[in-house]
DNA sequence: TCAAAAGTGTTATCCTTACACCCATGT
DNA sequence: ACATGGGTGTAAGGATAACACTTTTGA
């Protein structure tokens, strides 16, 4: 998946082309999972599972993305949303040399981890990463990064001292300090691509170092792992989307085993929030809010005392305006 | 702004154009309006402000969409932000005649009502229009529109209890009651979107009869006026959007003069939500979340008491982490 | 004088958050 | 015994929604 693939065909002629591309989310052992292709070409960075949108075959743009996704990594898609259109010039190296312009329609995917293993032996060469490889300074489980105040902070900070108008600076130190929580502020777990945007525009993402075909070596400043094109700015788009939709929405369910203990359903909250949550409160609210109920039978493969296994409640979108796990992250104040 | 201005050109090729659509929304005199361009072609209908996307000349998507708006309207817009990405077959009758799939790219803008009166007299033929007037549904400000159980009720059921397989006709009918909230559920204001697409595949909105080159005799059973192309799923999008958006951000403010008093504030929140709100509560929410400052002046065009004129505090947006108008449309639960 | 809108005060209720505490299992 | 996770009770504080009521203007 690679836009030499395209070269001579009709798309070349307008020199535009729609590229469809997946986030697909899973929760596996309490981590956030993302399925990632590895292009056969001598890339260094493999990418998400995408492809051409075909005016001709294709009879919706989701349409497209499924059968894109299940000829790449023979996973049959169940909840699928579109995220963003992106169409910035020079996002994709390929351009530069000629090839067509590349608009990419973003989607997020999520299936559940049951899923996972079947495809473990999937066609081609698809595998599952953890997401904060990608996305380091979002991962708050176990207290602020250390990135953040080691690295982030300082270069962020010279980048919006550089050179440059008053006002400019003023605007660029106010983003950072918004998107961070940096002077003050609080973190928003939401911001993830706001924060990642910063990251590129400021040369802190290897992204932003290859595509500005500027020397490779700086890549050293670089924070977490990067990917073809523009596809790290659409994962981070679906993580802060999904940041803000389990809030109100029961998409965490589609991650989850027909069945699961409470405390589960907490770790894959807390695997895409970033953050940790108040674990009596926590059950209390999802039984409150008859998001789920006891199917009476027991798991003792609990490390404790045996958990009851509970379902989600179906019935639960019809009761409520919006049902969704409307927990808040435990605060953790950052510190100056 | 039409599809036939494309013919000849480049993108004719490929089969494939992008066009860049805008909803561009004002509130004058307590009421919303959005911007409409009457096509010069015999169409019957207007649109909103678009064009297609260029890819050797727009540097990003939303400069291609603010330089179509500019030429077509003389308007300069603020805050502009990307809805969603459409691109089903056979929406724009002018691709089953052999044109090129339309794949269009929705935003929403917003503009102040001092910038309405600089485009009153704007080349071209745009104009501003109610924006109830294409979605009447959604106005329940004088309470629950009549047009509801008088014809929307009815021909929705009658659709969903129409041939088919049993489980067919389930999903229809939980689709039908969870849009509109008809079977004791409740109204979610937000949902605009959910209801256009029903009331297009029930045939109910007169796109889906002219579209499916079915009897306009049929568009009889109209319900709202009608866009061209998809632009009313897109001005749908845009409604439902901002109606979740002012709750969390003070997108509001985008739409209101540099003052205004409480009360006026108040009606372009309920211009756009669709409902009344509890006014004492209302300005002391506003007040209480540190959205507006007094001016120290007073304005006496209330009809009433002169009322003391606020301002946006801007730096709300540090302080809180989702400042906006979160108020609670008047639970105005329907009868049946 | 009356209508219309500006404002203030008060209360009951619900939700959130935090803390304390006990229960059952495996090692 | 103790670590780990399951599970209950309760109380303080804040936000919300619904009232009632007074004030100030223009027609």
């Amino acid at each position: 998946m690679n836009t030499h693939d395209l070269d001579g065909l009709s798309q070349r002629a307008t020199g535009l082309v729609i590229e469809l591309s997946a986030a697909i989310v899973a929760v596996t052992d309490e981590e956030p999972k993302i399925l990632l292709v590895s292009p056969s070409e001598p890339a260094p960075r493999s990418g998400l599972p995408a492809g051409p949108f075909d005016p001709a075959g294709h009879r919706t743009l989701e349409e497209g993305l499924r059968s894109w996704v299940e000829e790449q990594t023979a996973l049959h898609l169940g909840y699928v949303e579109q995220l963003y259109t992106f169409g910035d010039r020079f996002r994709d190296p390929q351009e530069r040399a000629g090839g067509p312009r590349p608009v990419s329609v973003g989607y997020v995917a999520l299936v559940r981890q049951t899923a996972l293993k079947n495809t473990d032996k999937s066609p081609g060469e698809s595998t599952w990463g953890d997401w904060y490889r990608y996305f380091p300074w979002e991962d708050w489980r176990d207290g602020p990064p250390a990135l953040l105040d080691a690295l982030i902070a300082p270069r962020l900070a010279a980048w919006a001292e550089a050179a440059g108008p008053k006002p400019d600076k003023n605007r660029r130190r106010e983003r950072v300090n918004l998107a961070f929580g940096f002077d003050g502020g609080s973190w928003d777990n939401e911001r993830v691509l706001d924060r990642y945007e910063l990251l590129y525009e400021a040369g802190l993402v290897f992204e932003a170092v290859f595509d500005a075909h500027r020397d490779p070596a700086e890549a050293a400043a670089q924070t977490g792992a990067a990917l073809i094109k523009d596809h790290r700015r659409i994962l981070a788009t679906a993580m802060g989307r999904l940041r803000a939709k389990i809030k109100y929405r029961p998409v965490i369910f589609e991650l989850m085993a027909p069945t699961f203990t409470l405390f589960q359903l907490q770790r894959a909250v807390e695997a895409l929030s970033g953050g940790r949550l108040h674990k009596q409160n926590f059950r209390r609210l999802v039984a409150h809010e008859g998001l789920v109920e006891p199917t009476g039978h027991i798991s003792s493969q609990t490390g404790g005392r045996p958990a009851e296994l509970f379902r989600f409640r179906r019935e639960v979108v019809h009761e409520r305006p919006a049902p969704g796990v409307r927990v808040a992250v435990q605060a953790r104040k950052r510190a100056g």
